[in-house]
RNA sequence: GGCCUGGUAGUUCAGUUGGUUAGAACGCCGCCCUGUCACGGCGGAGGUCGUGGGUUCGAGUCCCAUCCAGGUCGCCA
């Protein structure tokens, strides 16, 4: 094995560029192809590849040891560089070619357990196992380095606008609502225990009623929840809280920030003020609080056309109070086959619907499931009440309107995936406003807060916070991208009357709240500047701008499903001695 | 916790109604080749068919259980 001693990196191998020179790379074998008299072998490092060759006249010694490099040696070479003989036009450097006059071999390799290679089909529980190989693959690096271009572009912005980087605590009180806390047990008091934040939002309200106006964090977050595609159990949050501002204030900041990302990493133009919908209107149009507005499908509303007619799945739903509505799938009927609906069907049902009417116009006279119900022009009266053409499908769903519209905004994803009617390369974003102060818990009959406790209701509600929860809506927002709820944040009370209303609404008793939020109430009496703030999830943005399926394209070392980190296996289990001291005793799961 | 999909060589996959010695491609190893670039030619090694039971004369194939991975519902204020 060779040193690099006396040898100095001056390119990195996407920068072997010009002809004449004299340079020394480092990297990775990536392809060796040995010709017998002479031998290539493509050398890989982060910015790319380029081509070493090795004469077996020119110095056998050297052509020797480069007969001996195998697949993912970790070599340097110094030689000159010149132009080749033949090009090749699919790779960066592939005018050039370094003839190499020194080569030091400084690692060899194992063959690997799947081939380094851009494009793979290995499945990824083995990838995952060897993170740090699968990390060598060119679309990983450019993922990662995208991300770095995010948060470096993410910072630069926020500090422009005059905020402040401001570390919070990764221990901190455990905090009773939301989601699950990853626990932290204390050694020096047995038996309690800190919480990994879910955010940082208790401390960056404190940071406001301390004075420091404008709080900004790339800050990571733990939820100890079961994981999908687009969420992982620690994540990063791009974290930010603004005093004396209202909702306009922090949208608007917020696209500033948006534009600024789009031209500096994107090289893309995006349009402003965003679309804002609120919560009420994307519903019903969508059928979800995150619609993805790249393709149509909107919902329509068929209970005033079909409130007289026969079939009594309609009938029902509407004398409890609950509505019709329809998708139109535009030219589908050829997709959508029979088999297809009786799947789409099935999906429903898995979802809470009881069943999923439809009306397939394939043919001259249209299919339609409940057709034997229907008078004579019923049918047509609702085909044209929806706009419905030959070769369009339309399906219907029947129940009450908190489960007809989700139901519907859940089929429309399907439908557009199955269509293939989402184009690529396309970012649409919106913003829902105005959510829901209180949501009903169906089984207790309960109100809940939708978000945390210290929303700020809208100034025009607060005279229905004891009387009707139903007609509160909060000062929240969410952002929206393609589909992936990318932001979430509020205006937060200020007022410690409110707030100690607010938790009383929500069923605490005065009790609780010292327990729970003592400390945060007892700050607000000390004076705090009308302040609000939100978290954009790093990731999530990643993964959209990258074009990846899934957070994993875009986090270095993930986690899989129940939560386990392949590669080093963590979770694991700890001697018995390090729980002692920690006054934990392990009790077995009972089945 | 529920549902769905998958697990066969290092990798990606094929494997017939249950029937001889489980195949291919890529990778790997060896030999040959001085302009390759998905290099090429010749040869070779490599398998507890995820694991454990069961049915059967006989199981990669059928049944049961279990583990692992992915997707999804619940969950994620």
């Amino acid at each position: 094995m060779d040193t690099m001693q006396g040898m100095k990196r001056t390119h990195y191998c996407g920068e072997v560029l010009d002809a004449g020179k004299i340079v020394t790379v480092g990297g990775f074998c990536d392809t060796i192809r040995n010709k017998g008299g002479i031998i290539f072998i493509v050398l890989r490092d982060r910015t790319g590849v380029v081509q070493l060759t090795f004469d077996e006249t020119t110095d056998p010694a050297i052509f020797e040891k480069a007969a001996s490099c195998r697949s993912e040696y970790v070599i340097m070479a110094t030689g000159s560089v010149r132009e080749r003989e033949s090009k090749n036009d699919k790779i960066a450097t592939g005018h050039v070619e370094i003839y190499v006059t020194e080569l030091r071999i400084l690692a060899k390799a194992q063959t690997p357990p799947f081939e380094i290679t851009p494009e793979t089909k290995v499945n990824e529980e083995l990838r995952l196992k060897y993170r740090y190989l699968d990390l060598r693959r060119a679309p990983l690096q450019q993922n990662l380095i995208l991300r770095h271009k995010i948060a470096q572009c993410t910072r630069q912005y926020f500090f422009e606008n005059g905020f402040l980087e401001i570390e919070t605590p990764m221990m901190m009180k455990s905090t009773p609502e939301g989601a699950r806390d990853y626990l932290v047990p204390s050694r020096v008091h047995n038996g309690e225990f800190y919480a990994l934040p879910q955010s940082p939002q208790i401390y960056k309200q404190l940071l406001m009623v301390a004075g420091y106006d404008r709080y900004f964090q790339l800050a990571r977050c733990f939820r100890d929840e079961d994981l999908r595609a687009d969420r992982q159990p620690e994540f990063t949050q791009i974290d930010l809280e603004m005093s004396f501002v209202d909702v306009d204030d922090i949208l608007e900041l917020t696209e500033g920030y948006l534009v600024r990302l789009f031209r500096d990493v994107m090289d893309m133009e995006l349009k402003t003020p965003l679309l804002r919908l609120t919560y009420t209107e994307a519903m019903n149009r969508f059928g979800s609080d995150k619609p993805d507005l790249r393709y149509g499908m909107e919902l329509q509303d068929l209970s005033e056309i079909v409130k007289d007619c026969g079939f009594p799945v309609f009938a029902n739903a509407l004398a409890s109070g609950g509505t019709v509505r329809c998708i139109v799938a535009k030219q589908a009927a050829n997709t959508l086959t029979r088999k297809e609906i009786d799947k789409l069907t099935e999906m429903v049902k898995g979802i809470g619907a009881k069943g999923l009417a439809y009306i397939r116009w394939m043919d001259a006279e249209p299919n339609c499931s409940f057709g034997k119900f229907l008078q004579e022009g019923e049918l047509q009266h609702i085909l044209d009440a929806v706009s419905a053409e030959q070769g369009d499908v339309v399906l219907i769903v029947a129940d009450k309107t908190s489960v007809t519209l989700p139901v519907l905004g859940a089929l429309r994803v399907q439908l557009a995936k199955q269509l293939d009617l989402i184009p690529a390369g396309e970012f649409r974003f919106l913003w829902i406003t105005q959510f829901p102060f209180f949501e009903r818990n169906e089984e207790t009959g309960e109100w809940m807060a939708m978000h945390h406790p210290f929303t700020m209701p809208m100034d025009e509600c607060l005279p229905y916070l004891d009387t009707a929860p139903e007609k509160v809506f909060a000062k929240a927002y969410d952002l929206v991208l393609n589909g992936t709820e990318l932001c979430s944040g509020s205006i937060r009370i200020t007022d410690y009357e409110l707030q100690q209303k607010m938790f009383e609404a929500l069923g605490l008793t005065d009790e609780e709240i010292e327990a729970k939020f003592g400390f945060l109430v007892q700050a607000y009496r000390y004076g705090a500047p009308p302040h609000g703030g939100l978290g954009i999830g790093l990731d999530r943005l990643a993964m959209v701008l990258a074009g990846a399926d899934s957070l994993r394209d875009v986090v270095a070392f993930p986690k899989v499903q129940n939560a386990r980190e392949l590669m080093s296996g963590c979770p694991s289990p700890v001697e018995q001695e390090n729980l002692d001291v920690l006054g934990i005793a392990c009790v077995e799961k009972e089945q």
